[in-house]
DNA sequence: ACTCCACGATAGAAATCGTCTATAGCTAAG
DNA sequence: CTTAGCTATAGACGATTTCTATCGTGGAGT
């Protein structure tokens, strides 16, 4: 059955002659006829009943019109659905994110992908790189902000260099040496956040990397607990960039560079499941939000 | 757009597997792919991602999904319909009648009807013969129950021919007579029903056309009034024999034969638009009972 | 009463489209 | 390294659709 059918029947309903509906719908009048008969043979009844003066709606045909009415209708919406999901200009979008990205790097791109498509609704859900690594797998995602890490059913797209950044409070002996060194580090108090995440083991390595044990340590299990930590001068801490741009801007934390050991970083990247196609819609207009923008620069 | 392009896509969606989508919709899987292919073509937009394990939804295809099946569920819920309105297993019947029928005639007829076909809405609207023939000119009614009439633009069955009766209190003079004369009935009081309708004046042309005057006239405007007159003695009464069979049946009238007048009655007929084509569904499940029964024999 | 007009139905030819069988191409698993 | 399981593709055949042209039929207008 032909949806071609439904629409000339519908066509051919409203106004009552073939002739008229045909040219309203750009074919011969012999065409639309046809339609109509084989749609009638198919339903296994007349639909219309053939007048002097045109066609007229049986019963039948009048029983009928509702759900041919509807079934266009499902149609009709249905492309738009599609259009509407393929300009992303309404949608869904379920993204995951890493905690510090989605803490200090989200909302400020969700903020542009906000207003550059508002009909869309966006879902964000926060866990350990790997944690949302397994929600996307299952779907629960579609696409995923996390440090790089590799899984045979995803694809990565880099997204920046996010480098962990040791912050001391404003007025720090740190704060004017022109110099500092890992050694110097080691007899500071060290504050850490998160021992489940990732950065406490690459914070760890590191300094284990250097021959370094750190000194006394107070751990934190988030972020911005760690900053209020330095801030009122508990000690000192290796933190993301990202995480700490506003202090720094603010003065309320200090950044110091290490001069002998190497900058620490981790690759924040977006994957993506590599079984569902060619990205398209929310998910194609967010990864080109991303393209256009620089994430480490939005944080604030 | 074929509809079983989208039968397809449900299938599919559903099984995730060409193969055996093809498989239980008889056909074979080229074609099946083919069918995505050009529904994929027309729409514009990749509906699968064909993976290593068959085809999994894309965003595009799961923002479709429902309107697809909405519009599925639409195509058969309409075929349900024409079955139903076929076997008359459901629907809607709109009738007119002449006051007489439907008052004596259409309640056993409309009984068994309701009996026969459960599921169908039934509905009478009463008239006199000439409206209710606009009523179903303006096709506010399906069918009509009428006197005779011609319109051009209606077909008529006759149903039963409705004989005018002379009914008497029982204990009357006439009742025990075995020869009543025109002359007798004529020095009687006589009483009329409802003016305004087609009895009225087919009764008065009866006396005219005899030559007698009825001496003296009680007019009602219904039929059940005026037989109740009749039982309190106020007078006689030609009413059709539909509307008295009962009182006959328990006694409390009797009829009597006039001699020497010819015998007084009207075709009933049932009426249709000539443009409505074969009738069908609940109309024809009507007609078929109509046919089946002598609607005379039925009042009650 | 006659013609003309408007309507849907039909015929036949040409093109398009859908379906089949057979096979290719690919990946994952054994 | 083969095999199994999946979808995509090729090519042929046949059904279906569409077109143009024409018919048949009532109703409206003269």
């Amino acid at each position: 059955m032909l949806l071609a059918q439904m629409e000339g029947f519908l066509e051919v309903a409203r106004r009552g002659n073939v002739s008229r509906a045909a040219e309203a719908m750009f074919v011969t009048q012999p065409t639309l006829t046809a339609r109509l008969h084989a749609l009638e043979r198919e339903l296994g009844e007349p639909l219309f009943a053939r007048t002097r003066r045109g066609m007229k709606l049986t019963d039948a045909g009048r029983a009928f019109l509702p759900f041919a009415e509807r079934a266009m209708r499902a149609v009709r919406d249905g492309r738009q659905a599609l259009a509407d999901a393929r300009s992303a200009s309404a949608g869904r979008l379920v993204l995951g994110a890493a905690p510090a990205v989605s803490t200090y790097v989200l909302p400020a791109l969700l903020q542009r992908f906000a207003g550059a498509y508002p009909r869309v609704e966006v879902a964000v859900r926060t866990g350990h790189s790997e944690d949302v690594l397994q929600m996307l797998l299952r779907e629960e995602v579609q696409l995923a902000m996390v440090r790089a890490l590799r899984h045979p059913d995803i694809e990565s797209i880099p997204l920046y260099e996010e480098a962990l950044v040791l912050v001391v409070p404003p007025g720090h002996a740190f704060a004017d040496r022109a110099k500092v060194g890992i050694a110097d580090v080691a007899s500071e108090r060290l504050i850490f956040f998160d021992r489940t995440s990732s950065y406490y083991e690459l914070t760890q390595a590191f300094f284990l990397s250097l021959g370094v044990t750190p000194r006394e340590v107070m751990e934190l299990d988030n972020i911005e607990s760690a900053k209020k930590m330095v801030q009122r001068r508990l000690g000192i801490a290796l933190l993301p960039r990202t995480a700490v741009a506003g202090e720094l801007a603010a003065k309320t934390l200090t950044q110091v560079t290490v001069t002998d050991a190497p900058a620490v970083s981790q690759k924040i990247v977006v994957i993506r499941r590599r079984d569902q196609g060619r990205p398209s819609g929310t998910v194609a207009a967010f990864l080109n939000l991303l393209r256009d923008s620089d994430p480490a620069a939005v944080a604030s």
